[in-house]
RNA sequence: GGAGAGUUGGCCGAGUGGUUUAAGGCGCACGUCUGGAAAGCGUGUUUCCCAAAAGGAUCAAGGGUUCGAAUCCCUUACUCUCCGCCA
C-alpha cells in the first residue's frame, strides 16, 4: 500500500508510474479523488480535536462542581456537552467514511515503479538484462520432453495425483523424490551460507497476514480459501515470513534481516489452460525456496543486486541455461517497485521458463505491515522489503531433466550428487 | 468439543466511574557522582493524526451507557488452565 504522504508530495512522479504501468485512466483518477478524501479527513479531524478538546475541559469543569455539591450549575453544563456530542458525531462519520474511502483507493493502487524499470506493455516488451552467453541445446538434438522423462524413470506421475487430488497436484516418487529433496537443502544450504536465518513457517495464514502483503484483495482468487476457519493457504514462503516483522519497530543496527523458508506454494492458476500447464510448467502445487530481505531504504538497491547474484550463482552452479530480464512497467507485479525475473531454457520444450522473480518492494509491503525502524534523527520510518524465489522448484525440475539427459539416463550436476546420493538417474 | 480464567506501555505489574495527567518496578537513554566503573541520585522513555505548537486518539478489536469509561453493558478475536480427543 502506498503511503498517502507520498501521493500527497510526490504527486507528478506517482501519475507518471501509473502511466509508465499502462493503467486504465479511471484508476489514475484514483489518485486526485484520494487526495480530496484525505482533504476531508484531515479538516474534519482538526475540527473534531477541537470539540473533542472542549468537551474533555468541560467534563472536567463538571466533575470538580459536583464534588463542591454545586449541582445546579453542573446540570447546565451538561447540556452543552450533549450539543457538543451531537455535532461530534457527524464529524466522526464523516471522517470515518473518508478513511474508508482513502484505504478502499490505497489497496487498490500499484507500487510506484523505479526509474530504470524499462517503458513496455507486455512481457514481450521486458528488457533483457543478462543474456545466456553459452550456446543452447538444439532441437535438432530431439530431447525428451520432461513429462516422458518421469514416465519413462518412474519420478513423477500426474495421473496418481489426479487420482488422489486433482489435475495440477503431481505426485514426486523415487530418484524424482529424492531429487526434490536434495534441491530443496541445496537451495536452503546456499541461502544459509549466504547469511539467511532458515524459517519454517504456518502453510496456512489468516486474512491480516495475507492482507499484509498484499495477496488480498489484489489476488484473492488465486489463493486456496480455507472457508469454515477463513484461512488461506500460502502462495508463497514470502507470505508467511515477511509477516514476522507486521507491527513490529527495528533497530537500525538489525539491518539487514534475512530470512529463508522452504515451503510448499498452492497456486489456484484460475483461467490458465493449454501448453504452459504441460508438465510441470504450471501446478497447483509446487516446492520452492524464498528469500526475504529488510533493508535500510538507503541500501535496498544494493541488497537487490546482491539478492539476483545469489540466485545467478546458484543457476551457474546447476549449470543450467538462464537468462535475467527486467521487467518493463507493464508487466510489472502489483506490489512490486522493480522486479527481475530468472528464466531457464528448456531443451525439449525450446522456450524459456520463469523459475525466479526477485523484487524490491520498497515501502509497499512495509507501510501495510507498519515495520518501521528508529532512523538516526529517533523518528520511525518504513523499512524497505525485497524477496525472490531461490529457487522455485517444478520448473527447475522439468529444465533440469530436459536438459542433462542422455540417450540412456539423466546425468545429475556435480554439485548435487552430495545432496541426492546418486549420480544419475536410468 | 466441554468448563473456567485472562488480555493494561519495550517487559513485569497496580488500577471497580472524576487529583489516572495510566501508580510502582525492571529495562533503556542522558546527566550527576567517580581516577574509571558499579551502586546511589536526577531527568527522560507507548504509538498514531496534524507542517508544527496547542490539541486529539490510543489500556485486545468494535459497538453501547454516561456530562465523563482502562473501569459498567453487549459482540468478536486471541491467550492460558483443566477435561475430552489426538500424531
Amino acid at each position: 500500500m502506498l503511503e498517502i504522504s507520498r501521493i500527497r508530495n510526490d504527486y507528478n512522479a506517482v501519475v507518471d508510474g501509473f502511466l509508465k504501468r499502462h493503467l486504465p485512466a479511471d484508476t489514475i483518477q484514483l489518485v486526485d479523488e484520494v487526495l480530496q478524501q484525505d482533504e476531508l479527513r484531515k479538516t474534519a479531524q482538526a475540527e473534531l480535536d477541537q470539540l473533542l478538546a472542549r468537551r474533555n475541559q468541560l467534563s472536567k469543569e463538571i466533575g470538580s462542581l459536583m464534588q463542591q455539591g454545586k449541582r445546579e450549575e453542573a446540570e447546565s453544563m451538561k447540556q452543552s456537552v450533549a450539543d457538543i456530542k451531537t455535532a461530534a458525531e457527524s464529524l466522526q462519520d464523516t471522517m470515518n467514511s473518508a478513511k474508508e474511502r482513502i484505504e478502499n483507493i490505497l489497496l487498490q493502487l500499484p507500487n510506484v515503479p523505479q526509474a530504470i524499470v524499462p517503458q513496455g506493455r507486455t512481457a514481450d516488451d521486458n528488457e533483457l538484462f543478462r543474456d545466456w552467453k553459452g550456446s543452447l541445446p538444439a532441437p535438432g538434438d530431439k530431447p525428451v520432453p520432461h513429462w516422458e522423462l518421469g514416465k519413462k524413470y518412474r519420478l513423477f506421475d500426474f495421473e496418481l495425483g489426479v487420482k488422489i487430488t486433482g489435475s495440477g497436484f503431481p505426485l514426486y516418487r523415487g530418484k524424482g523424490a529424492k531429487l526434490q529433496r536434495a534441491l530443496i537443502r541445496f537451495f536452503l544450504d546456499k541461502a544459509i551460507d549466504a547469511g539467511y536465518e532458515e524459517i519454517i513457517p504456518p502453510l496456512l495464514v489468516n486474512e491480516d497476514t495475507a492482507r499484509a502483503t498484499g495477496q488480498l484483495p489484489d489476488k484473492e482468487g488465486q489463493m486456496y480459501h480455507c472457508t469454515v476457519d477463513n484461512l488461506y493457504l500460502i502462495p508463497t514462503a514470502e507470505v508467511p515470513v515477511t509477516n514476522i516483522y507486521r507491527d513490529v519497530i527495528v533497530q537500525e543496527s538489525d539491518f539487514p534481516i534475512k530470512l529463508t523458508g522452504y515451503t510448499p506454494c498452492f497456486r489456484r492458476e484460475a483461467g490458465s489452460y493449454g501448453s504452459d500447464v504441460k508438465g510441470l510448467n504450471r501446478v497447483h502445487q509446487f516446492d520452492k525456496v524464498e528469500i526475504v530481505q529488510f533493508q535500510h531504504p538507503d541500501h535496498s538497491d544494493k541488497a537487490l543486486l546482491e539478492m539476483v547474484e545469489h540466485v545467478a550463482g546458484i543457476l551457474d552452479e546447476l549449470g543450467l541455461p538462464y537468462r535475467i530480464v527486467r521487467l518493463c512497467g507493464g508487466d510489472l507485479g502489483h506490489t512490486s517497485s522493480i522486479t527481475y525475473d530468472f528464466e531457464v531454457f528448456s531443451a525439449a520444450q525450446q522456450k524459456w521458463l520463469e523459475v525466479s522473480s526477485v523484487s524490491n518492494f520498497e515501502t509497499f509491503q512495509t507501510n501495510r505491515m507498519r515495520l518501521r525502524f528508529r532512523n538516526a534523527d529517533g523518528q520511525n520510518q518504513l523499512a524497505h522489503s525485497l524477496n525472490g524465489s531461490a529457487l522455485a522448484l517444478a520448473r527447475v525440475v522439468a529444465a533440469l531433466l530436459e536438459n542433462y539427459q542422455t540417450s540412456d539416463g539423466i546425468e545429475m550436476p556435480s554439485v548435487l550428487i552430495p545432496y541426492t546420493g546418486f549420480e544419475r538417474i536410468d
